[in-house]
DNA sequence: CATGAATGAGGCTTCATTCAT
DNA sequence: CATGAATGAAGCCTCATTCAT
């Protein structure tokens, strides 16, 4: 996960409802031709099948939310069927908590690759800002799962063992970076690490989160390069204020 | 709306399927009419039936957007039926933007209630952002709305003619009160209000809309009122630091 | 009614699904505008006002057919509400037999306008045949509803008291016809007059009615006046080569 | 396709709401499942789901037309499920649609069995009329299809593209036929081939499609043996003398 | 006479899920 | 492992009709 110095444009939006088509040109179809046509062929290889589906999975979560979410859009853009994602995941709500953990997982796995240890503090935080913001930036799917969840109240990732213990090393790693500062006298003391952890997030979460509504309500483009760097620079900027003594 | 010192518990989150109201008290206008059956009392008041319909509607987007909302859910909390739900707004998607409508509607009043020319810049500001971090914790339907909004990549709100036009205020407040504190020496120049705004939102919004997560994974309850005055205080003091000459 | 010597274009075909405006719309205009927009004022006129249903409906159910036909689309189309459609015809069933008998009637008194008694048996034979053909089509409205009557196999004309009692004449005209040519020796003997009218009905009526899906198949347009004025000769010439002695 | 003497009674009138048939005998195969219940017998047999579908389809549309049918109606003579109306075929609209297609199909499919370049032209001529006059007597449903869709003005046909190939050789036939004639002297020259078609057509279509008004008017019953005999001899008369030379 | 508001019943359609092979 | 066929429950929406004023 580089640490790009422009900011290159993100993944593109998947589009708003693909059309499913509809069964009756393939039955029809087959009334008339009368052969099998060409499937894409069993994979029999279930650690691929499962992560294709959980790609698919993903995709659409991230693109409709969990009610919005159809099982069948995701078997479409799957070689295999629906009834493969029943046998391997159980349910659609089981398939979201397997999505969404995936996808936090994915998620610590990057920040872990972060060594701010090797910086001095105010370097190393301003790296960490302007990573988060990239890497939220690049991972729309992520926020995505993220918004969903919450406007779920959590409930799923209540439900998930799995995350609750991946989790700590992220706040670990801020507050170690937050001490050092404050020892090396280039942070002022007494502020909190989780507090500052959740301005970082809520400053890049909401670059993407609120994109839309924020671009429309003010006539804007927040998607542009420039229109990036310059709230990547505030934002960063912004958080050194913050903490500097 | 006062600004009050400390900050009160905010609405409890509606329950999944808000109780119906009990029989209001006006009943006694049935005593005419002998042995009538326990029918859902014909209200004949359109202004009425669509303000109930409006909010009940309101609370059922706020609670599930818009896929997991039930028109039926809706009708249920209303004296009247699903079938008057058609009769004044159409459709499912059309009362969503309806709801979503006047939720903005609604939050930019608020707004136009501040009057921080009143005061001097650096107390105005703090104001704002007070007030902000206040009004959204206490709306929290707004704000689930807005986040259903950004998953459906504000498909509706791009219909809506009539929001496009309530909303510069807003940011002319901040713009104006931003060049007043440079003005005075007190905000240091170069900054972009729109961006400020942005950071307002930002921390504000986040506050809200990713509690749920943000408890679950960190394992602590920011909704009692000594973390919510903690992070609001952060906030504000933050957003001064930013601006400060 | 004249009887012109070349096919005029017919009534135009009634637009296919006029969209009934929403609701919402007026709904959501008066509770800004909050006074009563300028109604097209009340009849007073029951005799207009049941006329002005009548016609909205013949359109109406001559377009879609009794089932397709919708009580709103009538009431919109007058100036009159809904109410008073059930006020004056108690069913939308009712009003459907209402039209029917009205059209069946004005036919009826159309033919009777016919003075085929005047002229000598051919000439009036080729007359009645080429008035038919040209009523027929510039009457489209009385043949969907003719069409539409037979679909549900005849069962409001069943009823039809009214119908029942003005349809002789028509029949007996024609047999006065036939037998005066017998009598001259210009028609040949022992044909039924009951028969030829329905070869002069269905050759006339098919003509309107099946025009869509035989314009279709065949990739043409029978509709233009060099279309027509060919359909009429044919049938006109094979009606009489079918009587003549 | 044998051509009788004498006019046979017609297929009686589909009832209005066909009773399910009992279940069929085949049921043996049950008895390796011990106590299953009353459950509507699982095909696996899409083939035979799907045209057990469209025989209840057509039955319907052409007992009530498009808007008049019921999906629920049709389901119910099935032994599927609504549901399986929807896998199949997508839509009420697609399905009729579908019966529609069907319905020319076999009506083509029965024409090119005539075999009338094996006669003289005269005989062949006869033959093409008083069988046209018996197939459609016989087949009321696909007559009531053509009426339906003609009151929709051919919308669903002009969508189809599979029915707009194999109804050329119907009017090739009949070209053929006449010219024959007319190289032989026997019919005279100058007629169109079309205008001989929709003669042929109308005189027929409407004894079926119109029968219910007529006999109702001229109270009269012109389904017995007898009428239906003397009507069609008194057709291929028509049609005979209009050709001859 | 006239109107806007209101409604119950039923229509079409979709969805997650399971069965038979 | 894998698939196409099948399904019950429920969702959104429409319609003819009636009520209160």
């Amino acid at each position: 996960m580089p640490l790009r110095d422009d900011t290159s444009p993100p993944q593109p939006p998947a589009p708003m409802r693909p059309a499913r088509p509809t069964r009756v040109a393939s039955a029809a179809a087959r009334a008339t031709l009368r052969e099998e046509p060409a499937r894409p062929a069993r994979t029999n290889d279930p650690e691929r099948t499962m992560a294709e589906i959980l790609a698919a999975a993903t995709q659409e979560f991230a693109a409709k939310g969990l009610d919005g979410a159809r099982i069948d859009a995701i078997a479409d853009a799957t070689r295999t069927s629906k009834r493969m994602i029943y046998y391997y995941f159980g349910s659609k709500e089981k398939l979201y908590r397997t999505v969404l953990e995936e996808a936090y997982r994915r998620m610590r796995e990057t920040e872990a690759g972060l060594h701010l240890a090797d910086q001095p503090p105010e370097a190393a935080l301003a790296r960490l800002v302007d990573f988060t913001f990239e890497h939220h930036w690049q991972n729309q799917d992520y926020i995505r799962l993220v918004m969903t969840e919450n406007i779920l109240r959590g409930e799923y990732l209540a439900q998930s063992r799995i995350i609750q213990k991946l989790n700590v090393p992220a706040i670990a790693a801020i507050r170690e970076l937050y001490e050092r500062g404050v020892a090396d006298g280039v942070f002022r003391a007494g502020l909190d690490a989780l507090d500052l952890h959740a301005s970082i997030s809520a400053l890049c979460f909401f670059n993407v989160s609120n994109q839309h509504t924020f671009d429309l309500i003010f006539k804007r483009d927040g998607s542009t390069p420039r229109a990036l760097a310059a709230r990547r620079a505030s934002i960063v900027d912004m958080i050194l204020r913050h903490v500097r003594a």
